[in-house]
DNA sequence: AGAATATTTTAGGACCTCCTAAATTTCTTC
DNA sequence: GAAGAAATTTAGGAGGTCCTAAAATATTCT
């Protein structure tokens, strides 16, 4: 690895998770973060232990996990790397924008901070990924906009799904049919009055999709800048 | 992992190792994949019975060991991806010619082979790596100019370090200190008359080296194609 | 050949990450 | 507030990779 500390890549993913989850305003849940990484919650429970030993989260026993500042900023970095990789591969070599992705889930692990450098440098510093997510600075420093759920989002405009703040099986596992899945961008076609239903679309499929008011209010969102044309 | 039939990286160093240790023609010894993998001979012996059920190498108890057509196969493909990457980070990320290898030796197990032809196709499908090592083609296909030794290399030519044919603990460390590790390059400065000292410039010294016949008999070294300007 | 030496393998551990099944604790609901 | 449901943790295991120390096998030297 290319880490400071020895941390290494699942525990990283770890990281990232947490954060993602706790942007949302309340500690990490063990159900969410195992969901998250698509693992079984008892798996977490000892990676939780080892990763508080390494004094990169706190945690309650059946309350929840947050970053300590040394996690954050572990968190931080390797989000870096992963949108960094991702406007490079879209950008420099011309990977299609909804691939670049997995290619980053992995790259990221082990890249260096010199490569991940290099690459920003190599076209331009861009302060966002293809998906249109803020790029942390080499610092740590990010534009962290308070998020919103899908309620808050007007008729036209375009978002990314940071999470689904619920934790039924059902529901979860119809959002995910749906194709609205965390970081995925979505543009609010049309919105019904009175609570009505709302209209997407989402990346990656053709036809637009409806949900109601209330799997709407469940869905967390940050706003997007338009994405880059080049 | 990018693999096609769930090769771990750590095997994939192991296959890389056994490669380049049998073009000396001999099968590899439990000892000399431990040297050059930096491990314990112990730990090699446990990799090998995992590598002989996958089908990937043939292992004689006590004798050595042998990439099966399958072994010979995974290992060009990381060869590939290795010399690829190490290309790319040179020409066009502008790493120094001398920090790629370890860069791709962390990447070539990440990579995808999507990712690795993009960027081959990105530089000119080159045919060698920066320290002028020839990569295979995706289908497998690599020059595989024999293997001399540095008695055969003449003044002013430059060469790379394949393997070190001694099993001598003293005569390895010696060499090592001098610089002279696989995978290195040299360029042949100086030949004394009747079996005298060879004169070396190593690539990351300064100084160039002297050895005396003895040693160069043992060096064995492939031909090397002028480094590439660009 | 037989002894000394070198190489390789086996035995037994350690750590990491994941799993399932069975506690334990917390939350919800009547 | 107590029963039932949900979330979390513990227990016990598995596979992978590495280690050291000791045993087995090969090679070399006298």
């Amino acid at each position: 690895m290319s880490d400071p500390a020895g941390i290494t890549a699942p525990a990283e993913d770890y990281l990232k998770a947490i954060y993602d989850i706790e942007r949302g305003g309340e500690a990490a849940a063990t159900n969410d973060i195992a969901a998250r990484l698509g693992i079984a919650a008892a798996s977490v429970s000892g990676m939780i232990r080892r990763l508080a030993e390494q004094g990169l989260i706190s945690h309650e026993r059946y309350k929840g996990t947050r970053l300590t500042a040394a996690g954050r900023k572990a968190a931080l970095r390797t989000i870096r790397r992963h949108r960094v990789i991702e406007s490079y591969l879209a950008r420099a070599l011309g990977y299609p924008w909804d691939r670049v992705h997995e290619e980053a889930e992995r790259l990221e692990h082990a890249a260096s901070d010199e490569l991940v450098d290099r690459m920003a440098r190599a076209i331009g510093e861009p302060h966002i990924d293809p998906h249109g997510a803020p790029i942390p600075t080499r610092e740590g420093l990010v534009d962290e906009t308070p998020l919103r759920t899908l309620l808050d989002v007007h008729a036209g405009q375009r978002c990314r799904i940071v999470s689904v703040a619920d934790e039924d099986g059902d529901i979860l596992r119809y959002v995910a049919k749906l194709g609205l899945r965390p970081g995925v961008e979505v543009v609010v076609a049309e919105r019904a009055p009175f609570d009505g239903p709302i209209s997407l679309r989402v990346a990656a499929e053709s036809e637009p999709v409806q949900i109601g008011a209330t799997l709407a209010a469940v869905i967390r969102v940050e706003p997007v800048a338009e994405r880059l044309a080049r």
